[in-house]
DNA sequence: TGTACATCAGTGAACGCGCGTTCACTGATGTAC
DNA sequence: TGTACATCAGTGAACGCGCGTTCACTGATGTAC
């Protein structure tokens, strides 16, 4: 069973997702390839066996954080406007943003993404897309693209609000933005759309 | 004139400015000394005569930025609400998202200052404290401190939005997302306070 | 005023190291007879 | 069933390069006599 399609594909799954864990632990340009492989239990040299290069892992990464970001949390909430609620609260707890290594993607990398290939930020926009739906979907279950532009700016928001609260040296301060989060977003929800 | 004491501060001052736009564009850790110090007109051997590290460099940068994003624009925004409204139709202006180099540090290298040395996010913090003030001056001019939360979470808020209008590749969408940004960020101000 | 010397901003080569990437090789596994 | 060979995931050393940092040196400027 040792090089059967399904080994190589596993192999390939745990470098994706213990890359995950480095990239928004070190940033993108602070994680190395070899660094990378070792996660992995793995030297540098077979890294080319899976990538054809870093920004593909890159590329692959960014859209499997998303994916699992989806499929495990948003997906997994329950509907209506409750379930962006109970969202919205996990998100802003201090557990979450202590913990960068199993953290959101957005808040570890968003500006660093910015900066990337196109390529990678191709796979951003659409992962981000998807989460952005799940967002719509239980902000008006009736119409959800009319919340869509609404939705968006709540996960820039959100994770903009994590990023600072993890830059901030006072702790106090940096609890008491994480509250102030909870209350701006769901004033967000609650506000009628007049535009 | 050429080795006095004003040359050496110019020379420094001039290294710190151009500094702060290569990191704005590159990031800290795409950003190398060699390069910052040819950014400046000289060569990297010289850049210890001015800085103990690059993370001393990177702290002083971050401490300056923010600085001058208070002086010449925040300070110079007209008082009360009517200012802050100035200010947030100008951040969420296609021309600043787009101007990386010159626009605001806070979008540029919050995730990477959250992953920094505590030097780093030390200046930051108090930076970024200067800016809040500005912001919760023209909040509440009678009771500034009652608005400071509120004010560290606008600046959240409107980093992460921007940094999230820089990662998506879908232009329209991009610029629709700063719209629902100045709707959001004005919406929070109008919020009454009940907490 | 003109010359000799001290100062010091800036140069540029070098340090050891890790980067992304390549490649000849290993050795356990699967296949053929 | 047992042996010979093919497959290929993974190794580990090496490529040229840029990293942060150090240091012996240069040469224009300022100072002293």
């Amino acid at each position: 069973m040792r090089y059967t399609k399904e080994h190589k594909q596993e192999t390939r799954r745990r470098i994706v997702e213990t890359a995950g864990r480095r990239l928004k632990r070190d940033g993108i340009d602070g994680s190395g390839v070899a660094t990378l492989m070792k996660d992995a239990g793995l030297t540098n040299g077979t890294f080319y066996a899976y990538f054809a290069s870093k920004d593909e892992l890159v590329a692959t990464v960014v859209a499997d954080q998303l994916r699992t970001q989806h499929e495990n949390i948003v997906a997994r909430a329950a509907p209506g406007r409750a379930g962006l609620e109970q969202l919205i609260r996990w998100y802003f707890s201090a557990e979450q943003r202590d913990d960068v290594e199993d953290g959101c993607p957005n808040a570890a990398l968003l500006d660093e993404i910015g900066r990337s290939t196109d390529r990678t930020r191709q796979a951003y926009t659409d992962g981000a897309l998807v989460l952005v739906d799940g967002f719509a979907t239980r902000l008006a279950p009736h119409d959800p693209p009319s919340a869509r532009l609404k939705s968006l700016s709540l996960l820039g928001m959100m994770a903009g609000t994590l990023q600072l609260s993890r830059a901030l040296t006072d702790r106090r301060l940096a609890d008491q933005l994480l509250e102030q989060g909870i209350h701006n977003a769901l004033a967000l929800l609650a506000a009628e759309q007049h535009d």
